[in-house]
DNA sequence: TTGACTTATATGTCTAGACATATAATCGTA
DNA sequence: TACGATTATATGTCTAGACATATAAGTCAA
């Protein structure tokens, strides 16, 4: 029981109330369903104004893992949904990161009306035009990943005039594009002929799959499919608490 | 500019202050980079005191949304690394999510003296004992994924007596385990025979890999890896801001 | 021009109150 | 016993101040 009395005042008195609590919750010391103790009572402990605890337990309930209920008090949370922070980086970011030689490579770029399987892709109605682009980035002069992608120019009319020659799509997009929202799917296919080619692998190995489909605001922005060889590429994920 | 005079209170007066700002950001009125008015701004404008702007704009900070910088200002930030909760539901929540008839098999279970490899497999230096599964998890009995699972024992030794015969023990887990933190790695593979049969698919076919490490507080709790049929199960996930 | 010092200022934290509101618990009644 | 009304209480929000602190910007000297 760490009391008001502790010295170590680095961090800010509700910061440390916080981690207290965290701590206990993380070690299990206070399981899922404990009540954790009422905020007068953390008031009383802590020797400090009940807006300094609330704006603990206000932190640790936005974070998730404590729930409030009125009248009632606060409860340590259990573990819900299982849920994971994926950390898809940009690919150029993440071969770089990995010390390797970035390239790319534009292997098409076609600006055109909508087509029907352009609308169903992107998820629209009806669409002016669209650009389709086609593809690859390579670490070490040796293929990463081939990336398909289509940008619906009704919603980022500048793209038509990008030059994505030197410029991957994707990074352009994520500096001229603000806040997105986005759905991926991960999924495993077998590379088909075209594929294994691109990706400089036997047909039939192993490939990993993300379709990324992104918006913002109800607005469709781009959707792109991006191509791994299976079995030298991961994802990872990491995820805490929750 | 909505100001206080706005007669709509149903949601508390911070929360309509930090809706206000986050819309602006999110429809690109204010671009990453932008400096959001000063909390006096605020404070005159929605003629509240300094602690409500104050609060609105510490869970905007909380979520990344903006960035405070102490005598600068607060901005708006840029879409950071690329990253997405990834949503790895227990395999039961979410076949029966699907509507579909949830199956489970134990292969087999045994209990045993640490091996090396499966010091390796959890990452610990020494271990005790280990539990080994091995397990099917089937949707209307078409089969959809297969467990293989090590538990460290040290860490968790009611799992010793714990009955998977009936259980699936990532659900036994979930409920007698506290907060734990886990990583994911998600990678393709092709099909070989024990994994074609145990799918019933064809050999060669794509699978999607999960392997999950999961710990406490720097102590290992299992290790698990989990293999789908990667042309029909398909992982999502979504991204929101940030 | 550059570096060191000073100052102004926006955010960070905190207080000691207040009233609002949802709801668990109690009490009373059918 | 079951149900409806009442009450007590923990959280939710807010105020009008306060002092602390990091730092951008301005000032001045080398």
């Amino acid at each position: 029981m760490s009391l008001a009395t502790d010295a170590s005042d680095k961090p800010t008195l509700y910061k440390r109330i916080r981690a207290d609590i965290e701590k206990r919750i993380l070690t299990g010391e206070w399981p899922p369903g404990h009540r954790i103790p009422f905020e007068h009572e953390l008031v009383a402990r802590y020797g400090c104004s009940r807006m300094t605890v609330n704006k603990a337990l206000s932190e640790l309930a936005q974070a998730d893992l404590i729930e409030r209920r009125r009248r009632a008090g606060s409860f340590v949370r259990r573990p819900q949904h299982q849920s994971a922070v994926l950390k898809i980086a940009d690919i150029r970011a993440e071969i770089t990161a990995l010390g390797r030689g970035y390239g790319y490579e534009l292997i098409s770029r076609k600006l055109r009306a909508a087509t029907a399987a352009d609308r169903e892709r992107l998820g629209v109605k009806k669409a002016g035009k669209v650009v389709a682009i086609s593809c690859r980035h390579s670490a070490d002069k040796v293929p990463f990943a081939v990336e398909d992608r289509l940008i619906d120019l009704s919603s980022v009319p500048s793209a038509a005039s990008a030059d994505f020659s030197r410029e991957p799509p994707g990074s352009w997009l994520l500096h001229h594009v603000p806040w997105t929202e986005a759905e991926h799917t991960i999924s495993a296919i077998v590379a088909d002929d075209r594929t294994a080619e691109a990706l400089d692998i036997a047909v039939g190995a192993p490939c990993l799959v993300i379709d990324r489909y992104t918006w913002r605001s109800a607005r469709t922005i781009t959707a792109v499919r991006l191509l791994y060889p299976g079995d030298s590429h991961r994802l990872v994920a990491r995820f805490k608490g929750g």
